[in-house]
RNA sequence: GGCCCCGUGGUGUAGCGGUUUAACAUAUUGCCCUGUCACGGCAAAGAUCGUCGGUUCGAAUCCGAUCGGGGUCGCCA
């Protein structure tokens, strides 16, 4: 006995095919008049997502109608009696895979969109990391806490969604953009490894890779290592791979890079490392050459980068226009290029090299045959962020993305500080719990800040940043220094951070852990460009929940219940 | 907050100032059909072109505003 919806139906007349959706796949159902009356007129009137529970035999199909593009295609259900449990409406859209639907509509009948075997199948997926996530820590001694979702907010960072609260009107609830300060406090109460898989919440402007509510594997560690935090999470993302998705293809151990060779190398500190694709610096070639553009960038402050596709020498007129459209689009004022065609060198207009200059740049870029060399120049920080998007542009138009490779790296060695121009006063980059490197304390009294480096790290995929963590400040005078150089009063700091300060004053453990998004890795796990499509219910960019309409107004009791007056701008 | 793209029967598209009674596919409904699997055949029904306003003799088509969706920059300790 099968029970599940009706994926389609054929009728022929006398003989009826009915094809059944349940959660492990479709089965076909044959109703044969001759044999079954009874149910092959009920399913005269079946119609599609119909639910039906259907009683027969399972028999190999008869020879000559086998379908082998169907993972049941050798067998078929000979029904002897069907019940119809309930009847559907015609669904909005096509209950299938690959189908080409308006996304808001989707999201309108979230619950048919979820019918289709393909997103079953990320909740699938991601139901089996979870699992793999809980089973790997637990047997590493982790112990699973929860933590309050109604906290304090602690203005810093991020927006808070804010509660109001019935007891205390005019007072209010956070919700935890992330449970960073429960997870350290967890730490000083000595848990020593501590796990959640935690809901996030910020009220952000939102991207494909961004919901206002996300999913976090928030985990921590006492008595560690940069190395040893690391190392787990090396050992959990590429076990958990492993297991579930064998066929993925991952680089072990993962690459360790430092936030200054990842921005050198690649312009990111999140680097596609599915391709090799170097920029690799020639200013200083450059400003050897009589090409006004170059001489130009230089004389204004800014470089000059290169990168080589190796074998691609021979390009096309066509394909040069297409890359230096490319470079446009990705913010370029324009792209220089030399194709080294075997004996044959072809510069892009206006540029020319002489034998040793050429020799000089063969020997810095590393030409070793018939290669394309593109360059483009620019203002530092523009020119960075300009020739990582075209470093990932120019990988897809040469296709070196090799399919179900996930490049997985570390990003070490964040500066501890940032410049806030705006507010012209230093920053956290990571949060102001994160230690400083103990090569660079000494600089925290001499004031070099700009130079103080963090132990901070990222997991970086395919581009995307996944994971993000740092050993944390355990003693309080330091964490004290930081908050000064940070900006914060006195009164201040008791007041969003006294509880931590506290806490620190009772023996806390030197700590230190990471945040692994759970959204993005299983998007890039199951493929898919929008984490929208990993969440069973997620919101739209404009943060709307389409299915059941919120954000929405509130009934005056409820308002008046919490003290609060709408301003009707 | 800025910039860009999209909005036409249930769904996906075409039409881009007047031969349009808005086209096509599919879904839907009815009839026919006993081995299909994107079943097939015949027929029917179904959209005042997101909304509001403007230009014009005439607007799905041009302009403006607005709403909804998407992408992106800012923002996201």
């Amino acid at each position: 006995m099968i029970k599940g919806w009706v994926a389609g139906r054929r009728d022929h007349g006398g003989l009826i095919f009915i094809d059944l959706r349940d959660r492990s796949g479709i089965m076909q159902v044959t109703l044969n008049p001759d044999n079954h009356p009874d149910a092959h007129a009920i399913a005269e009137s079946v119609r599609s997502e119909w639910v039906l529970e259907i009683e027969g035999t399972v028999e190999s199909r008869p020879e000559g109608t086998q379908n082998n593009s169907m993972a049941t295609g050798t067998i078929e259900l000979n029904a002897n009696r069907l019940v119809v449990l309930n009847e559907s409406l015609t669904p909005p859209f096509y209950i299938q895979d690959d189908i080409d639907v308006d996304e808001s509509l989707r999201l309108r009948y979230r619950y048919l969109d979820l019918r289709r075997p393909s997103m079953y199948k990320i909740l699938e997926l991601r139901s089996k990391v979870t699992k793999f996530i809980r089973d790997f820590l637990d047997a590493k001694g982790f112990l699973e806490v929860e933590t309050p979702i109604l906290i304090k907010s602690t203005p810093e960072g991020a927006r808070d969604f804010l509660v109001p609260s019935r007891m205390q009107p005019g007072s209010f609830y956070a919700l935890p953009q992330s449970p960073q300060q429960l997870k350290q406090l967890l730490m000083v109460s000595g848990i020593e490894k501590y796990y959640q898989i935690a809901r996030c919440f910020r009220d952000e402007d939102l991207r494909a890779d961004r919901q206002p509510e996300f999913t976090q594997l928030d985990l921590e560690m006492s008595f560690v290592s940069e190395d040893d935090v690391l190392d787990l999470t090396e050992s959990l993302y590429t076990e958990m791979i492993k297991t579930i998705l064998p066929d993925k293809k991952l680089t072990c151990p993962f690459p360790k890079l430092t936030y200054k060779q990842a921005i050198d190398d690649y312009g990111s500190d999140k680097p596609d490392l599915r391709f090799d694709l170097k920029m690799i610096n020639i200013t200083e070639i450059a400003s050897k050459t009589t090409f006004n553009v170059f001489l130009n960038t230089i004389k204004s402050g800014g470089q000059i980068k290169a990168i080589v596709v190796p074998k691609e020498g021979s390009a096309s007129n066509n394909v040069i226009r297409q890359l230096t459209k490319l470079a446009g689009d990705c913010g370029a004022p324009g792209l220089a290029h030399i194709r080294f065609k075997g004996e044959e060198i072809l510069f892009s207009p206006g540029l020319s090299l002489d034998n040793s200059l050429l020799e000089e740049l063969r020997n810095t870029v590393k030409v070793t045959g018939s290669d394309l060399v593109l360059i483009m120049g620019g203002p530092q920080s523009s020119l960075n962020s300009t020739f990582s998007a075209f470093r990932t542009g120019v990988a897809i138009q040469f296709d070196l993305i090799e399919p179900d490779s996930l490049a997985f790296a570390f990003i070490t060695s964040f500066p501890l500080f940032e410049w806030d121009t705006t507010g012209k006063r230093w920053t956290s980059s990571h949060h102001p719990f994160t230690a400083p490197r103990d090569e660079d304390m000494p600089k925290l009294n001499s004031g070099d800040f700009e130079n103080i480096d963090s132990k901070a790290y990222d997991l970086v995929c395919n581009g995307m940043e996944l994971a993000s963590g740092s050993i944390r400040i355990h003693d309080r005078a330091t964490q004290q220094k930081i908050f000064e150089i940070l900006g914060h009063q006195k009164a201040d700091i008791k007041e969003r951070f006294g509880q931590m300060l506290e806490a620190f004053e009772y023996g806390a453990p030197p700590h230190g852990g990471i945040a692994p998004g759970i959204d993005r890795l299983i998007a890039i796990l199951s493929d898919t460009d929008s984490i929208r499509d990993v969440i069973a219910f997620p919101k739209t960019q404009s943060g709307n929940d389409l299915l059941f309409g919120s954000p929405a107004v509130v009934d005056d009791v409820q308002l008046r219940d919490l003290g609060i007056n709408l301003n009707n701008t």
